[in-house]
DNA sequence: TTTAGTGATTAACACTAACTTAACAAATCA
DNA sequence: TGATTTGTTAAGTTAGTGTTAATCACTAAA
């Protein structure tokens, strides 16, 4: 989602062009990012950062990834953060000590910029779902219920299929605000997924069907909401 | 479409077929495109042309791709420009070469028109979010909500068409200010698009019959402009 | 390994609200 | 008054959406 506040995230690399690289990628995409040349200023930067990502490089001077990793690891105002490993390719070290350490993923140089950006996308698409989990919303006469993915409505059950349920739930959580196609599939399907924007008709349609017609309501040449009142 | 401004994608390719395949498929999208068919013509071609968004072929007669690359990042005009190289799958070469010489993005021949299309417009969908973020006014005793494409009024809710809203919204934007039919097409309808100025006036008569008379009065022989008080 | 089934995506065609244009009536001003 | 501008309505056109069906991908059962 368009989260309020800007995802933070730190780069530690000492190749000042990487650096450069992501850095220019990630405020691209909107995150706000700060930058560290080696593993003892990482941890320095993390604890006045404080980071929600952490892109670190396993070799680098001074203190390696691993040992940087470790350190974050004991700050406990950086536990909630994801720990990305940066490793050249034939670094096996890596992989194994890399999650034994407490890392969340890695991905191999060379980077692809594209890729990360979804991946670390995912990270909090996923995050998003686990707050949503709770979640069960109540919204007309509707109960839409997340661990089931069904819907009751006036004492029937319905059952949605994932995309369905997600478009409705997506929806739902956001009433009376009008999304575009483009806005639901970036949302629902990820920014790294190619479909057609018109596929969105076809799950509204499917969901209308099973729902009712009065919940989401065309707003034409702009998209769709669901409608209170 | 609604863009104010078009998009501006250079394409370098030596092959013809490429080229036009991805011309056609990014006007078709609403980009205004530019073609090169080598580095050294590229690189005169971006400086002329002012792209926003550059493909660029690795393997090319007279100047690869990288090196053109590196042209093109030392001219500040266009630092902005979003690099993206096309490659061969087999030619490693490229990956890690692209990004030290300052590349965006990369993709791998063979195309898909679709996926480049969607990743061109990842791009720019930030900017685009942001100018919806202004959001709502109050103004009177309407409140006029862009999130929904409502405006609310003593308690009612109504719902506009897109030009409908835009037009409101963009009077209510500046209130007490008079605009010339022709300025409102301009900043509502795009610079691009070629109506007939008198199509205002029947928006104008919709607008008023749905939200009532006292809002938007007409200054004769100018235009129109939203009353305040 | 088939087969059947489900869901996701695309493609094709139908349909209609929204938009544009045109035409005429009403209002305003010289 | 006549000339010009705007209001209003209605008819024509288009862009956008609704809808159905075909295709593709995947899974589970036989």
């Amino acid at each position: 989602m368009a989260d309020k506040q800007k995802i933070k995230v730190l780069v530690v690399d000492d190749e000042p062009n990487i650096v450069e690289i992501l850095k220019y990628n990630l405020q691209k995409e909107g995150y706000e990012v700060a930058t560290a040349e080696d593993g003892l200023k990482a941890v320095k930067t993390a604890i006045k950062f404080q980071p929600d990502v952490i892109l670190l490089d396993i070799m680098m001077p001074n203190q390696d990834g691993v040992e940087t990793c470790l350190q974050i690891r004991q700050i406990p105002e950086l536990k909630h953060a994801f720990i990305i490993f940066l490793t050249a390719r034939l670094e096996e070290y890596s992989e194994v000590a890399a999650f034994d350490v407490g890392a969340d993923d890695y991905i191999t140089k060379p980077i692809k910029p594209r890729a990360l950006m979804s991946r670390i996308a995912a990270l909090f698409r996923r995050d998003s779902k686990k707050d949503q989990e709770k979640g069960q919303i109540k919204i007309r006469d509707l109960n839409v219920d997340r661990s089931s993915y069904t819907i009751d409505k006036a004492g029937k059950t319905i059952t949605l299929p994932k995309k369905e349920f997600e478009l409705l739930y997506f929806l739902a959580n956001n009433p009376n605000v009008v999304f575009s196609r483009d806005e639901l599939l970036h949302n629902i399907w990820g920014s790294d997924v190619f479909v057609l924007a018109r596929t969105v008709d076809v799950h509204i349609r499917k969901v209308r069907e099973k729902i009712g017609e009065e919940y989401i309501t065309t707003v034409k040449g702009v998209g769709y909401k669901f409608e209170l009142g």
